[in-house]
DNA sequence: TCTGGGGTCCTAGGACCC
DNA sequence: TCTGGGGTCCTAGGACCC
């Protein structure tokens, strides 16, 4: 028995790779340490934007999110590169095959983050131990740097993780709440954001410590059952498990893109959403998922954003299918202002599998006629009733995507660190 | 001369059903 | 002749996170 773990309860790690793009361009490329390095798009399309910055720039004032001119107002020596996703995949997956050495409980939760349940790992030290090595391992191997928090839930290990960086380990126990979390104001919180935190103020709530002692009704009524659970987490409980399986229950797939400039050009708006459809096309067959959901998502030149969607009969995969559905929405519901932004997203996602196997007891029909599927199901639906067809791949006969074969590389395409 | 792109989760109203 | 109380599904929007 390992006087540093607890006899009930467990010890979660939470690993945050410090500003992770800019720090894989500074291994990949050792000359840039120590400058000020950005990560953004390009300007000239628009998606300007500073995605990341390595520490150095942070001195400047260089924030995520920043408009690049903005930032170079700042910090007029700032390097500037453009993303390079392959690279920050496959860093990404090296740590986590170092984090997967220590535990098998792994939860990416990110391109960068992730948490680990080490509370069966006694034999490999303290936990303090345990996040030295994997900090300094994920450093000599990588040349990457991280930040770990060590607590006995997610969410406090989450917040342990932010209090010191870069390279920081911090322990963060129940008793070290009312010194340690209470005095933050609860816009620190993660899951309390700028709208929070403004409505939390209006009913008194400023610290966690308000937010542990607020008033359950209070909180109920101003911000739905999620003011519960926040007012849990500000008191340090967290029941959540450490799921290493959350990254194959994926939700939705889809694509958006800034364009070059506002256009009310119908051709190439909608060959525009053609691209779109290519692209979530692509990503669902890697991910051998279908949908019955899809929904666009047009912004206007003031930012003004709409989504439009709608339910189809049969599960969409291939780019023409889903084509068809996007380009429909569009029309019906663009109104003819100037476009900034597109995007198509497919949602309701069952495995391919699954959807067929609903599907089998009708492929008679299919192979005798060679009609395009959904030409069969609508006569189908036609015959025995909407709900026939319908019933098996939708709502709650569904189930979770994550009983896939196990792939140990991470695979959920994140964007941003 | 501004504000990207990938997601998740929750809410709320209306349709519809029993 | 004026109307309850469940429930689910669909759609749209919003808050938040990295």
């Amino acid at each position: 028995m390992n006087a540093f773990y607890p006899k009930n309860g467990r010890v979660i790690l939470h690993v945050d790779m410090n500003s992770f793009y800019a720090s894989v361009e500074m291994a990949y490329d050792p000359s840039l340490k120590g400058k000020p390095l950005a990560i953004a798009g390009n300007p000239k399309e628009r998606k300007g934007i500073i995605v990341t910055c390595s520490y150095e720039a942070r001195s400047f004032g260089v924030k995520t999110t920043m408009p690049l001119w903005e930032a170079k107002k700042l910090c007029p020596d700032l390097i500037i590169m453009t993303p390079n996703f392959d690279r920050y995949r496959s860093a990404s997956k090296g740590m986590f095959d170092i984090l997967r050495q220590y535990s098998h409980l792994v939860e990416p939760v990110s391109i960068d983050e992730g948490y680990i349940d080490i509370t069966d790992s006694q034999e490999l030290g303290t936990p303090i131990e345990i996040a030295s090595s994997i900090q300094a391992q994920i450093k000599s191997q990588l040349d990457l740097p991280c930040s770990i928090g060590i607590a006995p839930n997610k969410f406090l290990a989450k917040t342990a993780s932010d209090m010191k960086k870069p390279m920081g380990i911090t322990v963060l126990r129940k008793r070290d709440i009312p010194a340690r979390l209470w005095p933050l104001p609860v816009i620190e919180m993660h899951g309390v954001g700028a709208k929070t935190a403004e409505k939390l103020k209006g009913i008194g709530v400023e610290t966690c410590k308000d937010l542990a002692y607020a008033n359950d009704i209070q909180l109920k009524s101003l911000l739905g059952i999620n003011g519960l659970r926040l007012k849990e987490k500000a008191n340090g409980e967290d029941k959540r498990p450490v799921d290493p399986d959350s990254i194959y229950d994926y939700k939705s797939v889809g694509n958006s893109t800034t364009l070059p400039r506002d256009t009310t050009n119908q051709n190439d708006l909608l060959s525009t959403i053609d691209k779109l459809c290519s692209k979530v096309s692509a990503r669902l067959k890697q991910k051998d998922v279908v949908g019955t959901t899809v929904q666009i998502m047009i912004r206007d030149k003031f930012r003004k954003t709409i989504t439009r969607s709608r339910k189809v009969e049969n599960p969409v995969m291939n780019k023409e299918d889903l084509s068809h559905y996007a380009r429909e929405l569009f029309m019906k519901h663009w109104n003819g202002d100037p476009v900034r932004l597109l995007g198509v997203t497919v949602q309701d996602l069952l495995e391919k599998g699954e959807a067929t196997e609903q599907l089998d007891i009708f492929s008679y029909e299919k192979e005798a006629k060679k009609e395009p599927l959904y030409d069969v199901l609508s006569q189908l639906q036609e015959k025995f009733g909407k709900d026939s067809i319908t019933k098996g791949v939708k709502g709650k006969d569904k189930k979770p995507i994550h009983d896939k074969e196990r792939d140990t590389s991470f695979n959920k395409d994140f964007l941003r660190e």
